[in-house]
DNA sequence: GGCTATGGCGCATCCGGTGCT
DNA sequence: CAGCACCGGATGCGCCATAGC
């Protein structure tokens, strides 16, 4: 900066100034000093300026085996939302949760002076452990739940799954069964909730749960064992990559979809279109949840505001799409 | 610092010792200094820190559209080898490349003054770009091409590509057709080379080349075009998404695998297991990658060198792995 | 060997100074 | 002479390194 200052022939604070925008500095100038600083080619030091300000520029993120389609794309989101807001962020993935692990990622960011924190906590222990950060770091809670005094960004999970309950609903079916994820998930949590309301309102009776974890195989496995009794006549499956397992199983028992069976998974992900058959299912505007939660954590920072007062809570809707694996019962 | 010492009864200096795990302090003063840490929960500032060391202990992330598995995985190895290694990651992803977009996102890290850079470069045209980054900055390109004087850590993908063609040769197929990605990207490259040595090798016949895209439509045309002239009976997929439509487009003309077709895709991803049926694929062990990755970065940064003498390149080797969409020819 | 004092990293910012209207 | 626009000197952020005790 020194040598910008000589070069321009002004003064290093002048340059700061330019740097910084403030109004007090003649045009002139300013061209000077902005064409020294194309000549050096010079940047200035974020480390330095961090230090005076007292703020990194920089966004946390934690969050959960971001291998999977959902995390990722709302990671994606995410940082495209910070980027174009001028932030840097810095990520830290989990592959497990544990109580130590999340506490330790938290940490992580904490020591890294991040100037606010996004943890994508979809389970309940994240979601818990989000509300132990130190107490003047903003934080956003996406896919949290309603515990804690964090402000949350979820997608509305209830409304999704009522959307596709409803849906076979109408096609006739007397009723819906359901493949969940792994109850730790609120996720899971909000998907089962929504099925079982929506059935119950509709005076449908209510089948027993059956557990899954999110995996291609335990749909799999939940294919076979209704295949086995032959019970089900419509499927809510928590999640398109059970749905794929699901599929896979019923057509190797000769159950065709969406003749005798009909499936919804949820998320949408590229390739439920092409699944055997192309996939009805819940679509979640990720990149949109990024985008919110980006802009709550803002406002958060540039407010000042830690945002645990009122624990403010921004629901995203889902949407259905209608593909080829669901149709009314053949009444047999 | 200065209330630790306060606490401590020592100067600030001996604190950082402390902290910087200097050898020249009493083991009962290291304890005492400990102690006041724990007890003000002090915590260092790490932007003064890297103003004095010049070393942000950062290492930043180029990576193109990580919703796709693949990068999304690479991009999980990397920053879990990082956090290993004591480092932060700070997260670029692109939707698209051009050479605007790779130029600015490079910028932007230099800007943020990492201490190296990983840029997970598949296409062409990003390879290109990490070559222009500034001369100082240790840098690795992941999935790069030999060009430019970058040290490359990638999957071997001729090899890959090999062990997918001669398997399907192995089985008695005349000759395997190719589904490639697009021409832009280096693997797609990598995996057409492979695909057509091994023919070349074996006396085959090349057919021509089908182009895709990688995602699970460009697939599915394919399919499409391959059932309608029923010239082929193995075929070599670019990756799982694609083989995905084209099984999708195959099981729609009534065309069954393996029995009339065989498939094998690339990737492995967690999906594969349960298409229908269970897609033969090639695995890609992006978690090594990953590590590797890290790994050669951290030799670049700790030697000081820019390692952009001697262009290294290091290699992972990927796996066949054999499941149901692969079988004999049926010599009807 | 075990410790303390001093200086400086590169920046922002307060405050005070110059020249002009 | 008051008031403004513009600019520079000094100071300190929290840490590490060097030299000294």
């Amino acid at each position: 900066m020194a040598d910008v200052a000589r070069i321009a022939g002004v003064s290093h604070q002048t340059v700061s100034r330019v740097l910084n925008g403030h109004p007090n500095v003649r045009a002139s100038t300013r061209e000077r000093v902005l064409a020294a600083i194309d000549q050096l080619g010079y940047r200035r030091n974020l480390s330095a300026r961090a230090l005076v300000t007292r703020r990194t520029n920089t966004l946390g993120v934690v969050a959960f085996d971001t291998t999977l389609y959902g995390p990722a794309s709302t990671l994606f989101g995410i940082e495209q939302a910070a980027r174009d807001a001028g932030y840097f962020v810095s990520i830290v993935s989990l592959k497990t949760i544990t109580r130590k692990n999340v506490d330790e990622a938290l940490d992580y960011l904490t020591a890294q002076a991040v100037d606010g924190m996004i943890a994508i906590a979809p389970q309940i222990e994240a979601a818990a452990a989000v509300s132990r950060v130190p107490g003047h770091l903003p934080v956003v809670a996406v896919e949290g739940g309603e515990a804690g005094a964090t402000p949350v960004v979820a997608v509305d999970q209830v409304a999704g799954a009522r959307l596709a309950t409803q849906h076979l609903l109408d096609l006739g079916h007397r009723t819906v069964w359901h493949v969940a994820g792994p109850a730790e998930w609120l996720e899971a949590e909000g998907r089962t909730t929504g099925w079982q309301a929506t059935l119950e309102q509709a005076g449908a009776p209510v089948p027993r749960l059956i557990q899954g974890d999110w995996s291609p195989r335990a749909g799999y496995e939940a294919g076979r064992a209704i295949a086995a009794d032959r019970e089900a006549g419509a499927i809510f499956v928590g999640n398109d990559q059970m749905a794929l397992g699901l599929l896979r199983a019923l057509t190797e028992a000769g159950i065709r979809v969406p003749d005798d069976i009909s499936v919804v998974g949820f998320d949408d992900i590229p390739e439920a279109e092409f699944f055997s058959p192309p996939l009805t299912t819940v679509r979640q505007d990720f990149a949109e949840v990024g985008r919110r939660s980006i802009g709550l954590l803002l406002d958060l920072i540039e407010s000042g505001s830690v945002g645990r007062d009122e624990h403010e809570r921004i629901v995203v809707p889902p949407t259905l799409v209608t593909r080829k694996s669901t149709a009314p019962p053949t009444t047999a």
